[in-house]
Formats: C-alpha cells, sequence, structure tokens
DNA sequence: ATTGCACGTGTGTAGATGCAAGTATAAATT
DNA sequence: AATTTATACTTGCATCTACACACGTGCAAT
C-alpha cells in the first residue's frame, strides 16, 4: 500500500494518514533507542576497566552503604530500579570475578552484597573512564538539556513505580 | 537499620558529597532505568496481544515499507536503532511465530524481511493496547514533558550514531 | 580468470531483563 | 504448638543486546 503521500486511491478500510507513521513516536522505542546508544558510548568508555556500565552501576550502588551494613539483594535491587531476579543474575559474573562478595544477611534469609578490595579497586579504576563518558554525553546534549532530561527521569521514575504497584 | 525513609525528606541542605552521590547521577543509568520501568508499561498494556514492545516495534517498521520492496535486515537494524546481529535474534521469535516471513532480497546476499497477514492482524490487534499504553505515558508524564522528551531524543540519537561512528 | 575488498548476513559467546514458579526462613494467626 | 502468611532469594524459561568472528556474495582491479 501506498502510505506516502496522499494522492491515493486506497482500498477503503486502511486509512493511515495520521496513525501510520506513529509507530516511531512511540516513547518507549524512543526511549530504549536512546538508552541503547548512550549504552554503547558508556560501555565503550569504560572498556579498559574491564567492565559494563551495569556492572559499573551494581558495584556502585553496593558501594554506598547507607549505615554500616552492605545492602541485601532486594535493598540493591530497589536502588538499581532492576528486578530482584535480574539482579541475582547480574551478581553472578561480578561475584565470579571477585569483585562482589555475597555473605549472609541479619536474616538467614537476607543476603549482603559487599564490594571486594578487587571490587573496590575494579571500581576506582573505572572512575575516570566513566567521568569520560559523562562529559562525552554533556558535550552530545548539552548541560541544560541534560538536566532537563534528568529532571524529568527523577519525576517520571516515582510515577512509573507507583503505576507498577497498582498494576497488580 | 536501614530507614526507608520515605517520608520528609527535607533536602534542603542537600550538599551532595562531590564523589559519593555522583554514581546516581549517571545519565546512563538513569536513562537504563527509565527505560526499563517504561518498557514494563508497554509490556503490560501490549500483554493480551501476546507482543512484547520490543517485537511490536519490529513489526511495526517491518511494516512500512518505503516504496514498494520489504526492508532489508540491515535497513530495518538501521531503523529500528538496533544492532544488526541484534536483530537477527529478534527476528527469530516472530519468523517463528508466523508473524514474519525472510524473504530473498534482490542481491543473493541481502533477504528482505516481510509481515505475514497474520502479523497484520496480531499487529492490528496490539495496535490498541499500544494506544493504550501511550495513553498512561502521557497522563504520567505530561503533554510538556512528553514532547519535550523526544525532541531531546531526536536530537540526541544522530549525534550519538556520529559518535559511534567515529569510534571506529 | 584471479585476486582483493566491500557488503549483507549469521553464529559463538556473554551479559541484561523480567515473569512465573519454587525453596527456605521469619512472623503472625489460631 | 500448628497453621498460615509474609519475606528473601533462586531457577526455568524466553527474550533482548551487542561485540568478535566467520561465511558467502558482488564488484573492481590486475
Amino acid at each position: 500500500m501506498r502510505t506516502v503521500n496522499s494522492s491515493t486511491t486506497p482500498a477503503a478500510k486502511s486509512v493511515p494518514p495520521p496513525g501510520a507513521v506513529q509507530s516511531s513516536a512511540c516513547t518507549c522505542f524512543k526511549l530504549r533507542s536512546l538508552a541503547r546508544r548512550v549504552t554503547q558510548l558508556y560501555d565503550q568508555a569504560l572498556a579498559p576497566s574491564g567492565l559494563k556500565v551495569t556492572q559499573y552501576s551494581v558495584i556502585g550502588h553496593a558501594r554506598r552503604r547507607d549505615g554500616v551494613a552492605a545492602p541485601t539483594v532486594s535493598e540493591l535491587a530497589q536502588a538499581l530500579v532492576t528486578d530482584r531476579t535480574t539482579l541475582t543474575r547480574n551478581l553472578k559474573p561480578l561475584v565470579d570475578a571477585g569483585f562482589l562478595k555475597i555473605g549472609s544477611g541479619a536474616d538467614a534469609r537476607s543476603k549482603a552484597v559487599c564490594v571486594t578490595p578487587k571490587g573496590e579497586a575494579v571500581y576506582q579504576s573505572a572512575r575516570p573512564m566513566w567521568r569520560l563518558a559523562q562529559s562525552r554525553m554533556r558535550a552530545l546534549a548539552g548541560a541544560e538539556q541534560l538536566a532537563s532530561l534528568h529532571g524529568m527521569i527523577e519525576v517520571m521514575l516515582p510515577q512509573l513505580d507507583a503505576a507498577g504497584d497498582e498494576a497488580d
């Protein structure tokens, strides 16, 4: 079908003038596209460290213990805005590499995610690379746009959490 | 004790300690987090159709043929802002389900991705669900913010493409 | 015709993602 | 104390993601 420009003799039913191209206006698609590209930028920058940006984030969040205790898997998952079961998988390569160590938590059921000295070292080594990626990002988007983007995300994320909860 | 602290968080004097909190200021992390949540919203909405939002996007883009011919794998991958090899994998379940059909392209090397009648049908059935997800999204973010977000993405994506190219 | 390079695609490997379902422990109820 | 419910985590399954590499084809230069 020629959905190109009007001036057609289309077979009645398919009336896709305004709707046809909208699939590229899909917020989710756009967002995912951007996330993919940005991930590539960060992964490239982090490559010398051997970490992917996801792993860098996991260690980074496991690092900052609120009080004293290392976070549990669930707590870390929440901080990472990730499904707990996803985090379980994502921890494996980091544990295998010796960057993290899963200890026993206060409970017999909960487990504590601890950053090993080796993990701390690799994180520190990756840190300037991450900063470089951030700089590139800022250069690409501009500081104002980037701040605006961050602000939007900060606003939207909690609302999406709420939406997901009530969907159950 | 890890006080969840969902109550009044004044944050008035939150002087960000330069190094400590910055990892949550990671643009990539924020972006990925949002993309994950938004994906869940769309996947939930699309669930009755049996399609995930990624698959909906693939079919949607395979559907709109520029002129007459169905897009090749590479063309489709470019339209989807996805790695070519990733698309190869993503096509498999859709072909298995009978939604797409891989035909031979003009070249003996290239292949054409065609939407089958069954694929068109499932796409049409999923379309109102997608619209619902879009509406929810608009309700969550607000029309202006959403438009602003789309605009930013439109600007940033080409620049990231360029950045990726020169990185090689 | 042979060589060589560019192009289009698929595979191996490895990780990221999350839903459904399962296991084990703690707390609450009866 | 026994039963039920809630909590914390893991596993099975399926999909998404992409880099490195391999394979086949087209085209051009020799």
